[in-house]
DNA sequence: TATTAATCGTACCAGTTGGTATCGATGTCA
DNA sequence: TGACATCGATACCAACTGGTACGATTAATA
């Protein structure tokens, strides 16, 4: 990818910026190929064309490294399912759309890796959870408040209800996963992700404007 | 607790298995309190009062020893679920007894810490699926088409059933603890096992038989 | 009681890793 | 163009770990 040698001496803002991306895109997918475990300096540094040195004084260290890959997963993930959510159109549409993008992360190759490393290191776990789980719950559950309020869905708590959806959609799925299953292809995600639609629109909808097939 | 002095020369086999046991006690504790990075040879075998040689040549090195926790943990998790299942009585109590069973065991200190472990290996991952998920759920499977072959549920496929009873069940609760939150307390997991059956029989049920307060 | 096998305790070794220091090279900026 | 900050490469160190070897000790067993 970039087979640019890497620059030797001083950088501009801009450049540094790049190099950085770089240097967590290198980490990240030594992460996804090797595992916690194989992940090590010496072999980022390798494939950064970076040296040791420059990482530690970059990131203070393995564990600031990772905690840097996280963060930019967990922002790029936030942001897609924001984007899922505001999608606009039918309730349904929405939700499917959500559940889809949200079974191919917690089961893509990125967000596995960095669980796994995150069940190694008590500090790495409160980062994925914060980032993760804490900033997308909200994001949804505002969303299932808005349809209860415009009277589409029948809900008592949006928090019990974004549980609700989750559990549906994920299963077992993302464990299982993590345990070394290989990740369900798109259309099997499809329609693990219709069916936690249905299910749920069963438990929470109306039975009219959410109704199968229904504008 | 086992405050004796650990024997010294050779064992009959009622004691060795004693002694065998004692190791994987110890271990396990040791994973759970210390993490799967601290969890050495060395600290086991000083916590059992066995040498590292007797560990390596029991168990044949480290990851036979955490397979053989991993292995002893799954027998005893698959007996409590088969034993809930043939508890007898009305569907509604034996799934939720199943469920609050299951809750409970997967978000515990023993089955966290070993899924952590298994996080790093990919060899005890592929253990920890073929001992557990794989030896429990054809055994929900099966009771559940049972049920439907008594009319007392409706459903197409026993796993996608299963699948769906999982998941509401248990959410996102094991990775959340997985990712260092508390185990949720006793009350909660007995709420949330309930609502849980509650949704599946809506989902599920025939309306009848397996009415919520019916016989 | 003598024999034998198993076990503990300890020391030891080889391999690995994170992190730091040093030095020459390179690009920026005045 | 020159001074300077930064970077890559390399070497290096300390700490740790899994596993093995060896002698002393103990208990089962004949």
């Amino acid at each position: 990818m970039s087979a640019d040698p890497a620059p030797r001496g001083r950088l501009p803002a801009a450049a540094r910026a790049d190099r950085r991306d770089a240097i967590l895109d290198a980490a990240e997918a030594l992460l996804a190929e090797a595992g916690y475990a194989q992940t090590t300096m010496a072999e980022i540094a390798r494939r950064a064309g970076a040296s040791k040195g420059t990482l530690n004084g970059w990131f203070g260290g393995r564990e600031g490294l990772l905690a840097a890959v996280m963060e930019r997963n967990a922002d790029r993930a936030a942001a897609r399912v924001a984007e899922a959510l505001e999608a606009g159109g039918p309730p349904r549409a929405v939700l499917t759309g959500f559940a889809e993008g949200l079974l191919g992360l917690l089961t893509g190759p990125s967000s596995v890796a960095l669980n796994r490393a995150a069940m190694g290191t008590p500090e790495l776990a409160a980062l994925l959870l914060a980032s993760g789980r804490y900033r997308i719950g909200p994001l949804v559950e505002r969303y299932l408040a808005r349809l209860a309020g415009d009277g589409m869905l029948v809900l008592d708590d949006a928090g019990e209800a974004f549980a609700v959806l989750y559990g549906l959609v994920i299963r077992d799925t993302q464990i299982r996963v993590l345990l070394g299953e290989p990740q369900p292809g798109p259309a099997a995600r499809r329609r693990q992700a219709e069916a936690a639609v249905e299910a749920f629109l069963t438990l929470h909808g109306n039975g009219r404007t959410t109704a199968r097939g229904g504008g």
